[in-house]
DNA sequence: TTTCCTAAGGAACCTTGCGTCTCTTATCGG
DNA sequence: CCGATAAGAGACGCAAGGTTCCTTAGGAAA
């Protein structure tokens, strides 16, 4: 009997031992994968950090991810994207509060995060555009047209249509400061983009 | 005699060694590293390979670089920021001329550079503040003053004082998509950063 | 309760790249 | 020519990505 059997049979016999299994076992890789990308950043954040962090082996990581960066990405999936439609009576308050709501979806995260999923899915054009859209992209757009809408309705804001480049505007410039490593945008940060920028554009006759 | 011995005494007597110093072997290190970037992204080039294709040793990079991110910012050093202020007597012109120089800078960088780079100095302040810079950041902020300036003399756009939102506002929305993977900006996405978002605000009353 | 199947958990393994160190010698300047 | 120095080459250690193998816990069905 080798030192490996004995040490095989002791972990058997080990009445600690409690295997997980489904949902339990993902539910603790995932919380494992927050913890560590919180306390290391996403780059120094490896695929054995988390597995020893769940009490698992990287073998079982990998029967459900091919990668660190699709299990992020399934991270952020499991972050609910319905946000509420804001309806305050004043297009400024609307776009204040959406904008607090949807930049809180990634308080959290490191500033390498978003760069560098970016960075390793940038070839993988599936990758890349649910990465897009997790982290807010053409589902933000329905909901400023629609406080946009409202607001023109009630002669705040010029009429519509409204393009592309109106409603990604807001979320752009706010989510260039996230990626670019400064952090979450403060609430000021977004009062001034809503007030310097978005109404006042908004207000022309364009 | 060993094998080793014989291949370093067969080296040394090969007629066509030529050792290159400073200038020229730094140059020859730039060439290659823009060849891997450009073939490979920044994800998948190694020093290794940017060694190899410089023909010379990983050493020799590592006596003057700490590690690949440093010396792809010191490729991005390179490029002059010393871009013309456009004078072309229309505020539009002057904007579109002006991103495309500052665009052309990163015209051949893969799509991955920027957010790669992001990623793996961001914890480190000053790297990401050179960072910034080099992918246009506050230096830029004076051009756009000036072009928006003399605009407001012949009454184009609203006189000053343009407060930081404002003279960062085009740079953020390209720089935006840069860092998202999404390429270097086109000629289109300057026209339409120009004439729906920038000149719009700047022609209201504010 | 027993049986069977399957995935969990652990460990070993291989490859690759980062980063380091050593040694020979080409190159340049004095 | 000589001396100093850095180039170039190769070896090395380590860590992490990803893979494979084996034991066995856990759950479902009979």
């Amino acid at each position: 009997m080798t030192d490996a059997d004995t040490q095989r049979m002791g972990a058997a016999a080990d009445a600690n031992v409690v295997r997980r299994r489904g949902t339990a076992l993902e539910d603790a890789i995932f919380a494992a994968a927050e913890s560590e990308l919180t306390e290391r950043g996403f780059t120094k954040t490896t695929v054995k950090g988390i597995a020893e962090r769940a009490g698992t082996g990287k073998a079982v990581l990998y029967r459900r991810w091919p990668n660190l960066s699709e299990l992020v990405l399934d991270l952020l999936r499991r972050r609910s994207l319905d946000l509420e439609v804001p309806d305050t009576g004043s297009v400024r308050d609307d776009l204040r509060e959406f904008l607090m709501q949807a930049c809180g979806l990634l308080a959290d995260l490191p500033p390498d995060a978003i760069p560098g999923l970016v960075a390793s899915t940038v070839q993988n054009p599936e990758l890349a555009r649910q990465i897009s859209e997790r982290i807010g992209s053409h589902r933000f757009e329905d909901v400023f047209r629609a406080i946009f809408e409202r607001g023109a309705e009630r002669g705040e804001v010029r009429p519509g249509p409204y393009s592309d480049r109106i409603l990604t505007l807001p979320m752009k410039l706010l989510r260039h400061d996230l990626v670019m490593g400064k952090g979450v945008p403060s609430h000021s940060d977004i009062d001034e983009v809503v007030d310097v920028i978005v109404m006042p554009l908004m207000r022309t006759a364009g």
